[in-house]
DNA sequence: GATGATATCCATCAGCTGATGGAATCTATG
DNA sequence: CATAGATTCCATCAGCTGATGGATATCATC
């Protein structure tokens, strides 16, 4: 039997669905304590209990809304490796940078959840799998910074992560960064593809020339 | 006459001292709507009436908490500046990771609370200055980045934005990463500095030397 | 159209949260 | 010590929030 989960993921028109659409929207612009159910229902436009009814109570419901945005990401990152496999690394950094700022920034919400998560605590604690290292690992073979194809150095790891934040921040501090440049939309995003690009490509680049040379 | 948060800032044992410290901290770990008076009451020891007695409504601590930190960033960043004026740009460049990454791990509800600011709405809206365009400019400037002490074209802008934003990550998501990447708190340090390090003084030292070609 | 299962809404509750009034306590000053 | 002001705590409240029971509505199947 399917999950409500999977349920919701293969019929996002039903109710199931619409509630979990419109849970990761608010969770991801208010947070866990500061979203209410009632917020989520009124999203969707529909009582609370019909909610709970299709979700259990609020803590599933976050859950639910977590694995979803995970699994998008896990299934866009497959995207992005096969798109990308077999170029020179420079253009795949280029396209990469390219495809994931395009993505999130069409899903903002998924940038939001997981830098909530990365840096709030909640109350009561909770802590189901987020499956951040095999992706961190994923990532780092596919951009071939590293051989090992199921665990990364440390090292690698880091520099992983501080790309993948660096764009989840400029995606989910639009609503902060952008009038403080005064930057249109479409500008805004343009800049954030040309800033991670001449910040991370020539770092990459050298780290690679670098090894080279050792090797 | 002094305001309450100035009266805070001179006399940190004062009652009100120690209310504002333990908001920094409380209001960063769980955020706006995440902590609840009565838990900043416990931590310092004390009925919640005497919080707001010193300090009126929740909504108003809350201010005075980032203000706080707002001014604690920018003595540093002036301290920072100080000690790095005159030497040549990866020499700044490192020691200021190195003084920011250090003091930011003393203190890291203000990665915290400014990560907070950024990515996550308050309900109801609250909307108070930051300052941080002019941090940034500031930033920019100490970094040789631009010359124009007022405003820094947007590209340089983002560009400071995005270490900044690295620095407060790894910070602000030690909780999260570093038991991920299986390391004790001084190799997580130490790791930070260097992946930073790696990735940011190649990049500008890279951006500088096509300004000098292009000159 | 009858019937059982599924889905939705209304009414309501208990607990938590922010906030306050007022009593009790402390402190400085004469 | 007396007194006034400042500080702290206890008791309490109204409103919000998460959650549920039960009535109603919808739908597939016969």
């Amino acid at each position: 039997m399917a999950t409500p989960l999977e349920k919701a993921r293969s019929d996002p028109e039903s109710m199931k669905g619409r509630i979990l659409k419109a849970a990761r929207r608010v969770f991801g612009e208010y947070g866990f304590h500061g979203t209410t159910t009632r917020m989520i229902a009124e999203a969707v436009g529909i009582d609370i209990s019909t909610l709970h009814y299709h979700w259990g109570d609020k803590g599933d419901l976050y859950e639910a809304a977590v694995l979803d945005i995970t699994e998008d990401l896990r299934l866009k990152l497959e995207e992005v490796e096969r798109v990308i496999h077999g170029r020179p690394l420079s253009v795949r950094m280029d396209m990469a940078i390219d495809l994931m700022t395009d993505y999130l920034f069409e899903h903002p919400e998924i940038s939001n959840l997981i830098l909530f998560r990365y840096f709030g605590k909640t109350r009561p604690q909770t802590h189901f799998d987020f499956h951040v290292p095999e992706f961190i690992s994923d990532i780092a073979r596919s951009m071939d910074l590293c051989k090992d194809q199921k665990n990364a150095p440390v090292g690698v790891k880091m520099q992983v992560l501080t790309i993948m934040n660096a764009i989840h921040n400029f995606v989910s501090g639009e609503n902060f960064f952008r009038p403080m440049l005064g930057l249109r939309r479409d500008a805004y995003r343009k800049r954030v593809k040309e800033t991670l690009k001449s910040i991370l490509i020539p770092a990459f680049n050298g780290a690679v020339r670098r090894d080279e040379a050792a090797a």
